[in-house]
DNA sequence: CTGAAAGCGCTTACAG
DNA sequence: CTGAAAGCGCTTACAG
């Protein structure tokens, strides 16, 4: 086995003591550039590549901060966890994604890990309650911003989106169009993210009560483009005089997926039926009928969430902050048919 | 800072010396039930959690294998990454995903981090020749399978998939259907993976002389969705008499983005377009017109490559393994119609 | 079955 | 500016 080369090697070849070497490593100041050089040189010629785990438990400090996302095949996500990167590689650290695909069994597994390693940090989107577990890890000295997803108790830090109002106006603008019947679209989760959307959609009915209407909730197994598909064939087998005309997506996958399978059982995306998705992923915009989306600001969501990180680790009178960003709903193709004017028989475009 | 409890505050509480509480940790056996109930206990108590850098340094062995991937929002990439998951995790080991992003710099970038942190293995799909970062791997006592890739002189480990076959396959069956002007869509970079396709697409026509035909190669910036709007862009800007009847994809991202964009502009997929993808995702029998992909056993390929890996670390008279795979062409709609039919005049379905 | 001791490869004050 | 020494939290033979 490659008997690793160690910092004694370096010193040994340079003719210096090893702390001089860690100096070389750690510091950018006070080694004189001639010892610098030498050092330089002896590491490259041995191929020495500092050892992390010693280092990390002489310093207690690591330089990883992981972001655990529900999806890592969501473009949304990794939007996010490299918005994180961008803010986090600035200052030294470096970034590892984890995928608890959704899993509160895949969730604590990986936290446990996390611990073990005693990282930087973590920024996670939960999957159930987390109170308890980050209690558990700032034992260890590992700090935890929430992201996509806030504390009640303000607990610790989060960046999390105003998804209530996100799903206000998702339905606002459905109703607008003069659609009274809509689909609401969420998972069996029990994602607040989610919750949140839905709670808006509500009140955004309550709201316009007068105009009379219905909101049906459809529940899909997975926030995925299959569960897109899977809404879709729900909606078709409703008969059609009860069928909603529209359908708010609790994410851009699933409207992706509703749209593909309810166009190829040809049904006119948004003449037939209206779609509204949520986070504005590139691929909304790029859908064969272009998707209206409620636009999170992914990547602003990620850098803020590294710069609470980067606060609080160097702050011990750190107070926890909860940052809340505004949604924006994008109007696209498939909603931009108004209901009432088509049903009056206007051209379709 | 959280002052992290010790094996030795474990120690204490229980009554007994550190060496008994690492063998209550590490070992099944070898310690009295009684004793054992006292250090579980304390453990408890005290949410003791095992430092790793501590472990890993003492004991020269790390439990973490990383997963290196061109593109972590590609569904074929984490079912690669799942399988080796699958494996791993029998074996007691996690598995951490790095997105390189096609990327070089970020690919390094990761390869130096991983080797600080001296992780028992890396499972990687590279970008760019990789035989130096290999041998740099090794000498750190780092074991390296190459994934959905082959090392030309066997310096390492890998579990590949006979690409020049899938290209082949693709083409002949594009050829049976009676296509002579076919487009092939790459990248602009140099993925082994995407030559040999390309390879197989040429020698497929070289068979096939006798048809007549034309292999046009299309480039796009990115092996996604967008890159496959991109593609059916340059697709459409050809005269309508020198333009392709069907396009070859070197994966499904790309197909299905060709496929979207077609469609949207009034080209029928199969019977004006058709297209064939590659890697069969689980999104490629549910596009608005089923995809014909040409299959990769992405799962198989993650387990295989746990399982060399594996096998590296357990023998040091290891000899490196090249493992192939075969593909399967899986046809659906999007290359079902027979083009020569079609101009005869026959129904559309 | 359990304990005492050495040591993994670093960083960090502290002298000089 | 550089070196010598302590020690981070574990595991691992080795005694007993």
């Amino acid at each position: 086995m490659a008997s690793s080369v160690s910092i004694k090697d370096v010193a040994a070849r340079a003719g210096v003591s090893v702390g001089t070497v860690s100096n070389v490593l750690n510091r950018t100041d006070g080694v004189r550039t001639e010892t610098r050089a030498r050092v330089e040189a002896a590491i490259t010629e041995l191929h020495f590549v500092r050892n992390e785990s010693a280092r990390q438990l002489r310093s207690r400090r690591s330089r990883i901060v992981a972001v655990l996302v529900l999806d890592v095949t969501n473009p949304f996500f990794t939007e996010v966890a490299s918005g994180a990167e961008e803010v986090l590689g600035g200052a030294g650290l470096s970034v590892v994604l984890c995928n608890s695909d959704t899993d509160e069994v895949r969730q604590s597994r990986y936290l446990q890990l996390l611990t073990e390693q005693r990282v930087q940090g973590i920024l996670i989107v939960p999957v159930g309650p987390i109170a308890k577990q980050v209690t558990q890890l700032r034992r260890h000295g590992i700090s935890t911003v929430l992201l996509d997803s806030k504390m009640m108790d303000g607990a610790a830090c989060s960046v999390s989106v105003n998804d209530v109002d996100g799903g206000y106006r998702a339905i606002q603008h459905l109703l607008d169009m003069g659609h009274r019947r809509i689909a609401f679209v969420g998972g069996k989760g029990r994602e607040s993210q989610v919750a949140d959307r839905a709670k808006g959609a509500h009140l955004a009915f309550l709201h316009h009560r007068g105009t009379g209407g219905e909101l049906l909730s459809l529940t899909v197994r997975s926030l995925t483009i299959s569960g897109g598909c899977e809404a879709a064939t729900q909606v078709l087998e409703i008969p059609a005089e009860h069928r909603p005309t529209a359908a708010f997506c609790s994410n851009d996958l699933i409207a992706l997926g509703m749209l593909r399978e309810l166009s190829s059982h040809g049904v006119a995306v948004p003449d037939d039926f209206a779609i509204v998705g949520y986070d504005d992923i590139d691929y909304a915009g790029a859908a064969s009928v272009p998707l209206s989306s409620v636009r999170q600001p992914a990547r602003e969501l990620g850098r803020i969430a590294a710069e609470l990180l980067l606060e609080e680790a160097g702050d011990r009178e750190h107070h926890h902050r909860q940052a809340v960003l505004e949604t924006e709903l994008v109007v696209r193709e498939s909603s931009a048919t108004s209901h009432t004017s088509r049903r009056r028989g206007a051209p379709k475009r």
